[in-house]
DNA sequence: GAAATCATTACAATCGATTGTGATAATATT
DNA sequence: AATATTATCACAATCGATTGTAATGATTTC
């Protein structure tokens, strides 16, 4: 008998009244006398009911969730954006659901499958590494849920909404940095060249190095999944090909971490020896000695416009849903692992 | 038009059948044809049908959704824990939802009254600083909902199961390491006292003093919410006030990196002349300088028996759960902050 | 060939809350 | 006082999927 929840209709048959008013009377309803709400709420209390958000969201054919699809939340730069959608999200009502892809393409298309399915009201995402394709976006889209992008966006999907940083620009920026620290030989850590972000820095990377004058060389392009052990082993790589390079940009800091170690084990000194530039501005980037220096994403406002972006299109229906870009500003920090002067 | 989701009843038209067969065909009953299967699959493709879980979930009360709630996510040891949860989970295709109620005590009610009011099958926590009763809690078990703890726990909770490390050991481990280095007046820095963990710590701490024949001092022992601002301020009012200390066990890594950042800055030789060890192993712990040492909580492992548990006793119904306390191992890393000794 | 058996499918109730409409009672208007 | 107007509440349909039972048709048995 634990099992049996209280319902409306519980609280209707004890107060000989009918679960109509009790819905409205629990929804704070005009129609309803204060004295019924008052009785109602009291007994409601009495039984411990909790409404059933089921069958609220399947009459109403909404939720009142959002869903936030991540790589991975033990990724700082992830978990701080999250931060930001639900700071807003709790002041406005909403509920969000996190889900993460482990950069997999199996498990974003199931999450996307699963979010559809619970009807949530709008979808805010970062894609996988492994996603190359949005036939798995699109049908949120034919469902009628909005959609935005952060970080990495799919260009595939035509009319959406994304909050961004200028990936090319912070790259760029990075690379004149270390270059203006008197590195000409630099390397470059870069993603899969299926995601934007990572085309842009790179992008960033060439221009930088075109608009100084230094040449670009394709070997100094090492493209991976930026795991610290790849950070670690294509240091390794290049210095057991005894490749010529005096500075690293690395597309994020987890890589760049593990570059970093592999120069400390090796006794080369940072930054006289290397420069080293990371992305993202991860904790532990302050905590390494030297400091590494990095991007910061400033995640938290990144979340709180792709949440406000969301919502704006939620409430617009699918009437006229409004596609915009936001670009956000990124900071560069330069610390101990790339300020060669004082 | 866009908005129309189609149902097993658009499905069932179109096909001129009734829409129960529809039902029992996607959900493979033996009770249809394979060949009304196939058609009835191939016009759900046709027409992107996806089921309505609200009304699924709403029809079989239950939402085959587990929630996992923590203080917040940006935390390793937390998000180690989730994924082992969501592994387990994914395999036996449960769903999860993950939320954090930033140490909040008023969120995490928010969160348990929408995890009943959405039905979901079970629920894994580690509470909140602010946690110190459990009423919102005993609102699980009086819907049927079981739960399991995880790390933090909350013993005014009857007849719960929790995976649990043996802090006070893994504690009592800390400071007679710290101890075997030389250090002989150790301060601790714990946590909020209502939380068993920081008891458990302390109690730990205290053990290892006594059995090695030294003073327990008041003074030594600095309570507050462990952020790394907190490790920081703390360790400067020690060296303010000239309290005479030679190691620092902190019951977390974060407060530790904020105290071994404040003592490099004054000079202080870690661990020559303060020898340092925290409790998680965060990956900052790892490349901070020197090495953190630190206690290693084998969250993944947490994370797996936390969601067995609940599956067992979501399993067994609300007949005869089972209430257990798992208890794993820790391991003591002995790094660099604390290694005076080759 | 009629009766019996079994496999398929249709019918209808159900989960719990919401909401348009109709009924009743209370108040206001003339 | 009789009618008009509200305020309050009850009735019943609905959201979409599931499921026990009844109905239909096909196959087998004697």
């Amino acid at each position: 008998m634990k099992n049996h929840r209280t319902t409306i209709h519980d609280i209707a048959r004890e107060l000989k009244i009918d679960s109509s008013t009790v819905s409205r009377a629990l929804n704070n309803n005009s129609k309803v006398t204060a004295k019924t709400k008052a009785k109602v709420i009291a007994k409601a209390k009495e039984l411990g009911y909790q409404r059933n958000l089921l069958a609220s969201n399947l009459r109403q054919s909404k939720s009142n969730t959002i869903g936030v699809v991540v790589p991975r939340i033990s990724r700082y730069f992830f978990s701080t954006v999250i931060a930001g959608i639900e700071e807003s999200a709790f002041k406005t009502g909403f509920n969000v659901v996190i889900c993460q892809s482990q950069e997999s393409l199996e498990k974003e298309q199931a999450i996307i499958k699963n979010l559809i399915s619970n009807r949530v009201d709008g979808v805010i995402i970062s894609i996988a590494m492994e996603t190359q394709n949005g036939e798995h976006l699109k049908q949120l889209k034919n469902n009628g849920i909005p959609l935005v992008f952060f970080d990495r966006f799919c260009p595939e999907v035509q009319e959406s909404s994304q909050v961004l940083i200028d990936d090319q620009q912070a790259a760029y920026d990075a690379v004149n940095h270390l270059i203006s620290q008197g590195c000409s030989k630099i390397v470059h850590f870069s993603g899969p060249q299926t995601l934007e972000i990572y085309k842009n820095r790179l992008r960033g990377y060439k221009l930088a190095l075109l608009e100084n004058n230094l040449p670009f060389k394709e070997e100094l392009v090492i493209n991976s999944p930026l795991m610290e052990a790849n950070g670690y082993e294509e240091t390794q790589k290049l210095l057991d090909a005894k490749i010529d390079f005096d500075g690293i940009f690395s597309a994020n800091d987890i890589a760049a971490i593990g570059a970093l170690k592999h120069l400390k084990e090796k006794g080369k000194r940072i930054p006289e020896d290397i420069a080293v530039i990371g992305f993202s501005n991860e904790p532990s980037s302050k905590v390494i000695e030297p400091p590494l220096s990095t991007i910061d994403q400033s995640a938290f406002e990144i979340g709180k416009n792709a949440y406000d972006l969301l919502i704006d299109n939620i409430k617009r229906g699918e009437k006229e849903v409004l596609h915009k870009t936001i670009t956000l500003k990124s900071t560069l920090l330069a610390r101990g692992s790339s300020l060669r002067k004082k």
